[in-house]
DNA sequence: AATAATTTTTAGATTAACCTAAAAATTATT
DNA sequence: AATAATTTTTAGGTTAATCTAAAAATTATT
């Protein structure tokens, strides 16, 4: 049994929307993800439940098999491990390597992924700060708080952006903010929930809720 | 105009062929070379040539236009550098490589492929010895001769290969014969016209006529 | 509980990339 | 030149993955 592109993309889709609601997965929910008709997405259930890569209920919504859930998860471990790649080793930039990693991830070949992971040492986050599961689909777990519930006077290391779109990580890159500086919150504003943070020891910012709603940072 | 992945391999496919014959490219010889039916080679010759990637003349052959000889030259270029990179960087053997460049080559992506070219030190020569075209499509070319050609006492560097087959080159292995060494001819056998070679200045082997036509040496 | 709104599925098409079998064109042989 | 053999194209189908529009099922509201 053959798993095609298509397939995959669908299987790292309902894990995704999975991940934040436990509840069964509906069509809309996916057909949003995929930017597809749900008519699209119904034909794809059936066939991924054909494949035994998920328990499918008509109007009920589905959720991944076993088989599904490994499929998922070396997806994942696949495109993180590409990014680590194209950014460490290829010197992109942190919002360059979503793109080219949605096609490296669908190469086909274990020894592949292996021996890249070996090549990289094994890294554990990828660019985002997102965990990369290891060989045998275990993930890596972290305390994040987010910024925005920061309490003034604390502090803590940011480790992780919620949003991987373009524009938000080129911002902090104009900002200065970057995986592993800390970041200290000096003050909110009640009005529009704005922060003062400062950036290393060093700068500082003010962010809007926004934007601090979408750093994670291990405090302390 | 976006361009497949399909699309893509009928280019090469083209190319390699019209290297070889000057003629135009015959249905059957594409059909043979990519293992499809000449009735769908038909169909992606109709398609090529509506996309003006190939001169296309019912019952009379194929040539590549500009564009599609740019495209091809560029695949060959995606392809042999990943080739490298697998053998250099992730320590694969040279007679695995194939099949992953042959998926990792339809990845698109312009900066990529030069930042991948950058990173491996822009080899002029795959890890079988194929030269790579660089970024403006510029061949480089050598003046080898194939070893059964060899006079007695002659000797060269080898430096390509024409059998890329997994068994050829697992045996070249086992034999000691890779890129780089040296290899002189000592005697022919008129019945078999096997050779017998000194590889390295040192083992002597016999090789069968055969296996000395697919080795490529740089005479001196 | 009946009706309205929403979500999901079905029905029917389309496109790329393949296939087999039959027809047409080209090339080789008598 | 006529016929036979070969090559290539056409005709007609299939499958995966998508779509729109309509029907059916579920959920929310009166
Ligand atoms: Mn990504
Ligand atoms: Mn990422
Ligand atoms: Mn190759
Ligand atoms: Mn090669």
């Amino acid at each position: 049994m053959t798993i095609t592109t298509a397939e995959e993309n669908y299987l790292k889709a309902i894990f995704k929307i999975a991940e934040k609601e436990d509840k069964a997965v509906l069509t809309n929910s996916i057909a949003a993800a995929m930017n597809t008709a749900a008519a699209s997405v119904t034909d794809m259930l059936k066939r991924l439940a054909e494949k035994q890569l998920i328990k499918y209920e008509k109007y009920r919504g589905v959720e991944l098999t076993e088989d599904g859930n490994r499929l998922a998860t070396t997806l994942i471990r696949k495109h993180r491990l590409w990014e680590v790649f194209l950014v460490e080793k290829l010197g992109f930039a942190w919002d360059e390597v979503h793109d080219l990693a949605e096609q490296l991830e669908h190469v086909q070949g274990e020894p592949l992924i292996d021996r890249l992971d070996n090549f990289l040492g094994h890294p554990r986050f990828d660019p985002h700060g997102d965990p990369i599961p290891d060989a045998q689909g275990r993930w890596t777990f972290r305390q994040q708080v987010r910024v925005s519930l920061l309490q003034p006077g604390e502090k803590g290391i940011l480790t992780g952006v919620d949003d991987h779109a373009t524009p938000f990580l080129q911002y902090l890159d104009q900002i200065g903010v970057a995986l592993g500086i800390e970041i200290q919150l000096l003050d909110r504003t009640e009005y529009d929930q704005s922060v003062q943070v400062r950036i290393s020891g060093k700068t500082e910012v003010t962010l809007s809720e926004k934007v601090a709603q979408n750093l994670l940072v291990i405090k302390g």
